[in-house]
DNA sequence: AATATAATTGCAAACGTTTTCATTATACGC
DNA sequence: GCGTATAATGAAAACGTTTGCAATTATATT
């Protein structure tokens, strides 16, 4: 026996707007998606009846006509990520200016979650999903497919990979890092990734990382080669006990955040940087043009 | 002439559900929306329908008929923002858990962005929404409260405010943390913070910092109080020219990203912190842990 | 001026659900 | 067993749009 929890009162339709605009609905309508097709005269009838009116369009009661919401989906591993954060904010202040809105989602990392979020935005019916990078569950996958949602992958580049993507290619990334201390002439170098678990592009890096080190005739002993989690303090403290015994000459790490963590180490330990050790990440995001050391 | 952009083909909806299980399609709505009221045989007939047909249910539908959408509309200046991101990445996450969404837009500080935002939010039925602070459009407040959206505020607390809201009183934080420099003795203290235009945290916290200081019988002169962008790297820029000439012994940031540039600058000018040089913030996001200097 | 063509508009049938009301089957108290 | 309360289901009318089709009006062409 429950009531309306929300009244519909003073809320106008469309038929309001055309009963006090002298048009029937199907022209205020056309006002909306097709401006074109409406004569000047009326198009400035039902304009003005509108704005009387504080009438706002429902897009859920076109959208079950017309299967075509004006939203996208956003699927992140994080939002409290510095990159991914810089890359959200991009992307859905630029698809409002297109008039479309973004469902953001994540799934820290845990790629069991990613069915019960596609799942969530195909019953709103996205008209499309971005995903990050090429790690993702084949069941959601299918999901999408079936119903013939757009989807494009980010973040990472591959050739021949089956699904439409944009971003830069991980394993190039990593190789040229990589080659660029080997030939700065160290020999004695630490790696510290994240880890790679439903994680393509860590896994690309660190994968490219390896074998750029042992294609140079280096090999990568046991005590050279870290994981840390995407955490400038987890890294700071890996990093010191890293460094505080048997530095190595230079350190690659996975991304940004975990070189920021290794710069702090150092400097918290008198190291002079670059001359005393040179640290190398992957990112570029923002933040890192900051911790130049000048 | 357009055709029908995405097809419909494999795509089932409520009655064939029920078709399948042997039951109306009002039987299997009360399996998802009341499913207390459905018997376990019947239960089990839809279930397996359901799951046969690969069917996901329509919300907008639904939503057409009850006006409640399970979508909570989330504004915030920015989402690239260390704190904010830290707190979307929360809330998102949270609701998710309920089976809800959340429909994310910023403005990037320009109020005028939010009679936009707030339509758009509305096209799409929101069932509430989620603002920063209590600076706002008088219309897209207005806007909100015609149609009986619920609104809660967050980030910042004031007695007698209108407005439901949940937060710190960022007044309180700002006399704690300028109170605390002061009792340590500092009588030359700087005052860096960001603009406090459309920001009533900002306000509330340059204000009250003021306020206290005066209150203990200092005077703030010109060159000993500043405005600086939410920017590690821009703090740092500012805080090398304060410092390199004439410094202070305290400064006071209005957050701290600002507070994390100044940190910055100092040690790149070789200050010894703390002993040299008092650097205090507000904001205790997560990154800030980690910039303490051991 | 008459016809052909184009530009506007209205009618009414969807779109896929949810919910009220009514109906039937089941359990209970005596 | 009988009346009554309870539980489970179905039929059908919304919910607020959009769009194909048809009708009307204005414009162009000869």
């Amino acid at each position: 026996m429950k009531k309306r929890v929300r009244s519909r009162k003073g809320a106008h339709g469309i038929v309001d707007v055309a009963l006090r605009a002298g048009v029937s609905p199907a022209t205020v309508s056309r006002f909306y998606n097709h401006p074109d097709v409406v004569s000047t005269p009326t198009r400035i009838q039902i304009e003005k009846a509108a704005a009387d009116l504080g009438y706002i369009r429902n897009r859920l009661a076109g959208s079950l006509h017309n299967l075509f919401t004006g939203t996208i989906g956003l699927i992140v591993p994080t939002i409290d990520n510095a990159i991914f954060a810089e890359f959200i904010e991009a992307f859905a202040s630029h698809l409002r200016q297109q008039d479309r809105t973004t469902l953001i989602a994540s799934h820290g990392y845990d790629l069991s979650l990613e069915v019960q979020i596609v799942r969530s935005l195909l019953e709103r019916r996205i008209d499309g999903v971005v995903l990050v990078g090429f790690d993702h569950d084949p069941v959601a996958m299918s999901m999408l497919a079936d119903r013939n949602v757009s989807i494009i992958s980010v973040w990472n580049y591959r050739e021949g990979e089956n699904i439409s993507s944009i971003g830069a290619s991980n394993t190039q990334a990593a190789k040229l890092i990589t080659g660029h201390i080997i030939d700065l002439g160290h020999r004695d170098i630490c790696f510290i990734f994240p880890d790679t678990k439903f994680n393509d592009r860590a896994r690309d890096r660190k994968q490219a990382a390896l074998q750029t080190t042992e294609a140079a005739g280096l090999t990568v002993p046991k005590n050279r080669l870290w994981n840390c989690p995407y955490d400038i303090g987890e890294a700071k403290v890996l990093a010191k006990k890293i460094l505080s015994k048997d530095p190595p000459t230079a350190i690659v790490c996975g991304n940004d955040i975990i070189a920021h963590g290794v710069i702090y180490a150092a400097q918290s330990l008198g190291f002079d940087l670059p001359n005393d050790l040179s640290v190398g990440g992957i990112g570029d995001f923002r933040g890192s043009r900051i911790s130049n050391l000048a």
